[in-house]
RNA sequence: GUGUCCGUAGCUCAGCUGGAUAGAGCAACGGCCUUCUAAGCCGUGGGUCGGGGGUUCGAAUCCCUUCGGGCACACCA
């Protein structure tokens, strides 16, 4: 559906053309200055010195065109040479009832028939996911989510860490403890146990120590690098052992995961491309693309108009290994072969942005992927603590994302109670729990959310848990707001799609309808641009008029039938509106709060 | 050193394909609950948009330079 902007600026340009310039010129935008209109063309400024004719004459001679137009309910051409345009009432109110009575609330299927692999998640095997791992997860999902809506189809892998030293260190460790395990029997042909010898707690009480031990004890170390290569070369033993940790840290994780809200379509792991790192490397080398360099095989990868000189990418380590920038080509080449997408998203920290563009580079020069495919990498920034440094625990340690989560739960179940008792409210502690559940996670998620990816934030639990101003809470809280109102109303979904928008408007009515006339247009550029951010500063401002409409009119009060029929068509609007968003964020609203 | 990102109110952040008096929230202060959830609404105070130059009719926004900070710079992931 056509956006409201481009339909305005139509006009407008056509109104330029009548009066003898470019159309291009006639190009609306939403007012900065809300107080003067609420739309405003500068075209008559832009075209000013191409016409030889001062901007004022210009702008008042379309603005004479423009005056016969019936969109538009005031037109004005004022100082230097600005249009201030003020839509007609009936005329914004004809656009909204028909983007209210769109499925996809106006939005082109711009990914129609286009496949989009989000590479998101990166957790390792073995490892409980920490504070690290938010920023990936929430983000991930939620650029996944907005890709999905505007028609592509998307495919999200986690991608788990599940070769390298960690499963080493556990082996070794597991092997001190209990070395009788048949794992461990070098002339044991039988078939290993099919329940593992350890548990997740297990598991969670080993890594760390492994780890400790390793940084202090050489020989150990060693022994866990080598039983790390052993892995590698397809031990049976070990491949069994590590068999049963990947399944107990799968599941675990999916657990954690899941609390998030987060879900993957894939659950690979590095372990899926070794199949085929060695063709992948073989046919580098075939093409003449990869040589030898100081002992590894490495890709040029550099390009006349670099700012800077790029290092080779080195594609196989001279220990004859693999690294990072291997597996990921290998992870490729699997994709391409089962799935064929048209492109690809990963999230990393931003530090990591180097590595990507090496990887992209090998990936189109090596033509493991198509010429046109679209690789695209999402940096996000650092979660801080309020010191401005690196989010860390007290004792200084990495905080669990489990431990988060319950810290951000338990406060919100304590502002729940709190307000409930307020209010007088009698609530089941189930209930006050899951609502609890629900507020922690959007004012986790929409913490992060409404920050751009690429900055740095600062996490502070406090600010998370005020629950005022610009949150996730109070999102939550107007939808809730709204679902009560409909609620006391009565009337089920199916008729008030039959309600007509209001066409004569009161102010904070205008300005509601005139916000959510913008879905369209801001749903189409967070997908462009991936930046679920967008998001989050329109359904503030949703919100905020929302509420402002709320306190100045009286809904169910509203004695005019008619009126106030138009009142619930359009709350009701506000309503899917503001869902349809949070969904795309990666998260969702209770019945009441 | 090279590259890159960032620097906007006391704090946390929007705004950055150039437009008219730079916006929110928190914090401070003052109003609004017999009336649809006060996790709300209304108002007051608070800014040389790091500094300097340039392009432009017009710059927080584009270019250059400078200061301050983060990060990355071949066999770690």
């Amino acid at each position: 559906m056509q956006k409201l902007l481009d339909i305005l600026s139509e006009i407008t340009g056509k109104a330029f053309i009548k009066a003898g310039y470019d159309g291009e010129l006639g190009r609306v935008s939403v007012s900065n200055r809300p107080d003067l209109c609420e739309f405003q063309c500068n075209g008559a400024m832009a075209g000013a010195k191409k016409y030889g004719k001062a901007p004022i004459q210009i702008a008042e001679e379309v603005a004479e065109i423009l005056k016969e137009d019936k969109s538009f309910g005031k037109v004005e051409a004022v100082k230097p040479g600005f249009l201030n345009l003020d839509i007609s009432e009936s005329f914004l109110s004809e656009y909204a009832e028909k983007l209210s009575g769109d499925e996809k609330l106006g939005t082109e299927d711009i990914g129609k028939g286009r496949t989009i692999i989000v590479d998101y998640g990166g957790a390792n095997v073995a490892k409980p996911l920490h504070i690290g791992h938010l920023r990936s997860a929430v983000i991930g999902e939620s650029v996944k989510r907005i890709l999905s809506f505007c028609g592509y189809r998307t495919i999200g892998d986690v991608h788990l860490g599940d070769v390298g030293l960690q499963m080493g260190l556990i082996i070794t460790e597991l092997k001190e403890r209990q070395p009788k395990l048949p794992y461990f029997d070098e002339s044991f042909t039988g078939d290993y146990p099919k329940d593992a010898p350890f548990t997740l707690s297990d598991l969670e009480e080993i890594y760390p120590k492994a780890s400790t031990r390793s940084k202090e004890d050489e020989a150990y170390r060693e022994a866990a690098q080598k039983a790390t290569l052993k892995l590698q070369e397809g031990h049976r033993g070990y491949h069994a052992l590590w068999e049963h940790i990947l399944r107990l840290s799968k599941e675990d994780l999916k657990k954690n995961y899941d609390n998030l809200d987060v879900h993957f379509e894939l659950w690979k792991g590095e372990s899926d491309a070794i199949p085929y790192v060695k063709d992948m490397v073989d046919s580098l080398v075939e093409k003449g693309i990869a040589y030898e360099s100081e002992g590894a095989l490495v890709v040029d990868i550099a390009e006349e108009s670099d700012p800077k000189e790029y290092p080779p990418c080195i594609v196989r380590k001279s220990d004859g290994a693999a690294n990072y920038e291997t597996s990921d080509l290998g992870t490729l080449v699997e994709r391409e072969k089962l799935y064929s997408p048209d492109g690809y998203v990963y999230l990393a920290d931003k530090r990591q942005e180097l590595h990507y563009t090496q990887f992209f580079r090998v990936a189109k020069r090596g033509g493991i992927v198509k010429p046109d495919s679209e690789l695209k990498f999402i940096g996000f920034g650092t979660m801080n603590g309020k010191d401005g440094k690196p989010f860390k625990t007290r004792a200084g340690g990495v905080l669990r994302l489990e431990y988060l989560i319950k810290e951000i739960n338990e406060a919100a179940y304590e502002k729940i109670k709190e307000s409930n008792k307020e209010k007088g409210r009698e609530v089941s502690e189930e209930e006050a729990r899951e609502t609890a559940r629900i507020v922690g996670l959007a004012a986790l998620k929409y913490g992060d959310l409404s920050n751009q990816a690429v900055k740095d934030y600062v996490f502070d639990m406090d600010r998370f848990m005020a629950f005022e101003g610009n949150t996730g809470p109070y999102i939550l809280y107007t939808i809730v707001r709204i679902n009560s109102i409909l609620e006391k109303y009565g009337v089920s979904d199916e008729v008030i799609k039959g309600y007509s928008f209001n066409a004569k408007l009161n102010e904070s009515e205008k300005a509601l309808m005139l916000k959510l006339s913008q879905v369209n247009q801001i749903l189409e550029g967070a997908c462009e641009e991936l930046a679920p951010h967008k998001i989050c500063s329109f359904i503030y401002d949703v919100a905020n008029e929302f509420n402002r409409f709320y306190h100045g009119t009286k809904i169910l009060s509203e004695e005019n039938e008619e009126r106030k029929q138009g009142y619930i068509a359009l709350i009701s609007f506000a309503n899917r509106v503001l869902k349809q968003c949070i969904t795309l964020l990666g998260f969702a609203a209770p019945q009441k709060m």
